[in-house]
Formats: structure tokens, sequence, C-alpha cells
DNA sequence: TTCTGTGAAACGTTTCACAGCT
DNA sequence: AGCTGTGAAACGTTTCACAGAA
């Protein structure tokens, strides 16, 4: 959702004060056709469900996955599978993005890898700013997972005058009052938000001055943005405490000794 | 949502082979009623929509800020706010866990917090393991949010030698193989994932076998697990190619020139 | 009057079941 | 015969709008 999407999650709009709005994933308008055959790279751009755009990441993870272990066809069921979710699932957030499939035979695994990349914004390596060089910030300076999955981490940012300098990466901790120049010079649209709670808003509202449209917020606060403006979150305390739930109810069903 | 949305997302199953199945959100089958009042902290347990139950610790968590500033009560519109969502879905998610507002005034929060975390079975503390103290494990050892917010790491595995005895957070990292012995001396049943992909399933089955029966996985891969264990994913690539998508969409608006 | 609690409507998502292409 | 693509049904979630308690 969300959702925060987490999904998780991913979710919806809550109107804020003054025409801001705490967003997380944010609706589709557009309803463009799809008219993509394989192999061509310029489309119209498709009306996707929103819980489809949360799955498409995982679908092309999957693909990559086979693709690299030698497949070039793969049917609903068994792409269903490698990616954690139902064939009827599968096929219909497929069908979303024009016709990769064969009757009889399953998805050419190559030409929907394109077209998902496509889709997802991928064809051309996204330049991504992260705010927040401590404990969580670091960590996720170093994350190959950035790299080898679209994204090229461009500028490090931090409010610790003591941080400002330290290479990271090959990259230069940068102080935070350089944000609106070094974003505007590179074109940053996406950033990453690694700083306490505290600074959080004030972080996110001069990263948005500076031109930024999407925030993957892990402060454990809710940013006040623009319309415009996307942001997701990732609170691993919040993950813990939905499984802490779960738990709870799985010993209550015992005890009880109710519902199996 | 729910993994897995987003999760985060918050989700829902799908089946996997042999009885396994790759699972991020569970569905909710009891229906005990609630019969709470404010102080009283023994109740049978409430079927709270999957939504909800995501919702909660945003709540939770802004209660507790709204109780730090000094606030003892908060209209729905106020606690709305402060969690990022409208007060219709609050007021909702509120009534499934019985009666804490006062119409006219407002809810108390005091009672409020005592509820939502004997909901989310955050009365005591709870033991978390962590497998894998590479770059992002190590960081997750020093979060200070899970210790803040109702967990503590009792435990800390890796599988390479060379980290196997490293001290962090006055925790010594343990080799893999004491995950049985451990998990179960512990009585430990949430587990965080912090390993590579190619690692995970086969830690995972490990800490099933040895009791755990929560697993939150930042490995970027599908976990097949038995239907009475709970997943969450958090998976930062993810994230991003979701915030990328709607970066695509924005600029297509824009270059397409169609629809607002 | 104010603000919660809640039926009912609207909306979005998932699942079913099968038509139809290969 | 096999498997995709898709209407239609089922389900879950959100929003509306207001009854009714304080």
């Amino acid at each position: 959702m969300s959702q925060q999407r987490n999904g998780s999650t991913s979710g919806s709009n809550g109107s804020g004060p003054n025409g801001r709005a705490a967003v997380v994933g944010v609706s589709l308008n557009g309803d463009a056709g799809v008219e993509l055959k394989a192999g061509v790279s310029e489309s119209f751009f498709p009306d996707l469900p929103e819980a489809t755009v949360a799955r498409l990441p995982e679908y092309l993870r999957a693909l990559h996955h086979l693709a690299d272990t030698g497949h070039d066809t793969v049917s609903s069921e068994g792409l269903a599978n490698a990616a954690g979710v139902n064939s009827a699932k599968l096929r219909k957030d497929l069908s979303h993005l024009g016709s990769y499939g064969t009757r009889g035979v399953g998805y050419d695994i190559s030409p929907l890898i394109g077209q998902i990349e496509y889709i997802l914004g991928l064809t051309s390596r996204r330049a991504v700013a992260l705010v927040g060089v401590g404990n969580l910030g670091h960590a996720l300076a170093g994350y190959a997972g950035f790299t080898s999955r679209g994204f090229r981490i461009a500028a490090l940012f931090d409010a610790d005058p003591s941080r400002v300098g330290e290479r990271i990466n090959g990259l230069v901790v940068k102080h935070i009052n350089e944000i609106a120049v070094i974003v505007k010079a590179e074109s940053i649209s996406i950033a990453v938000l690694a700083t306490p709670a505290s600074a959080a808003q004030s972080v996110a509202d001069q990263l948005i001055n500076a031109g930024v449209t999407s925030i993957l917020n892990f402060a454990p606060c809710v940013l006040s943005v623009p319309d415009r403006v996307d942001v997701r979150k990732v609170d691993l305390a919040i993950e813990l405490q939905i499984l802490s739930f779960h738990e709870h109810r799985k010993s209550a069903r015992i005890n009880g000794g109710l519902r199996g």
C-alpha cells in the first residue's frame, strides 16, 4: 500500500490544512489508451490502478530473475508464483499494459521487461538525493539495490557540520543549505529522507522548493506537502507493530480457545 | 496494502505450491466483540479490518506526540491531521476499538493509547531477532526506533564468520547455525531479515523451524512460508520505482499536454 | 451546538469463470 | 488442449451524510 504503502503499502490521500496534503500514492486520472507493440518504446500513458502500479516492480524483479536464469517465456502461473501473487491478479495487471502474452503459450519475458521499465520510467537512470547520513542514511547510501535497479544517488546531504565533507561511496556529503543549488543543478526530482523526525518537515520543504516532486520518507512523522508531490513512507517500527498485532491475535486465538 | 501492502505495503494472500503461501497481511477471522472500557486492560479480540490495523501504529505515534506536548483530549479532526488521514476514516477506525470518544468533545488520549497498545500487543516489550548485520542490518541493529516503540533486539545473527563475535549495541553477533537454540531460549517470535536475497529463503526456513511466526523481510525476494507465518516486506528499490512511475506520469502529462 | 459513531452509498480491488485465440 | 484476456460477481475500503449523545 502502500503505504504505507506499505504498503503497502500504498494508500490514499488525506487533505491537510491550507491546500496541502499528506500523500501516499496518488490517484490516476489520465486515460490515454495503450497502443504499444513489443519493441516500440514510445507510447501514451495507460491508466493503471494504483494497486497494479505497486506490484509492477515485483513483477519486474521476478522477470529479470527469470531472464537471468535462461527463460524467455513464462506462464501467468509461473510469473505469479515468482512474484508472490495469484495468476488471476497477475493477468489482470498485465492486461492493463497491453498484450504481451500469447494464449496457449505465456508471456515473452524480454519485451515485457521493456514495457514495465518504460511504464515505471526506468529507461534512464534517475538521480536521487539522500538527506541524512546518520545511522540509517549511511547504510542507504551504500545500498547496492539503488544502483542496480534504476537509480543513481547523485547527492548526499546532512545538517551536521561534522558529517559534511565525509566521503561515502565516492560522494562527498554536502550541507543541507546547498540543497537548492545542487538539486537544481542535477535536476533531481526524487529524494530519500533519512533525517530525524524533528528535521523532516523542514528538509522536505527545502527539497520541494528546490524542485523535488517525490519523497521516500524514512522519518517517523507525517509530511505535509503540496498535492503535486508524492510521498511514500517507510517506518520500520510501524511494520513491526503490525506484525506484533498479528502475533497478539495468534496467541489470543490459542489462549481464548476460539476459532482456528 | 500490505504486505506487503505496503505494502506496503497491506495486501492479501497468494497461495504458493504445496500448502505454502507468500503472505503479506493475513485476513482476520475472529469476531469476538469489543466490551472494553477505558482503563481495563483485558478484552476479547476485536475483529479489525486489515487496513485499520495498518493505520493504528500511526495513530499511536500521533497520540504519543500529542500526549508529550501536553494534550489530554483530541478531536477526530485533530488526530486525523496528525496521522495524515481524513477524519471520517479515523472515526471509523477507532469505532472498531470500542468507544473512546465523547460526542461534542473528542477522544481521551491516555486511555486510547492504552487500548491501541493493547490491541497491537505492545503491553510487554517483544523480543526480535535480526539476521544479517551487513550494510543495512548493521544500521537496523542500531536503530533507536525499535527500542523506543515496543521492541527489544534480543539476538543478532550472521552467516559470515568474520562478523560473528562482533559487538553491536551491546549485543554479540552469533552465527546463524545458533538460530534454533537462541530463538527457542529467548522465545523470539518476530525476526527481521536483512540478508542478501540469495540467503533469505534458507534463513527464513531456519527461523520458522525455530518458532518464529512473523518476519519483516528486507531482502528483495519473495519468501515462501506456511500459512501461520506472517511476512511483511520492505523493499527500498520498489518504493523508489513506484515513485519513479509517478514522476514518469507527471512528465507525460506535461509533455503530452493532456489532462491536469 | 459540537463532534462522535455509523448505516448506506460509492469506489477500488480481487477473484471467479469462461470466451476465445494459438 | 492450453493459457491469456476479460466481463461480472464478490469483497474490502473509503467517503458521505446525518442521527444522536454530551
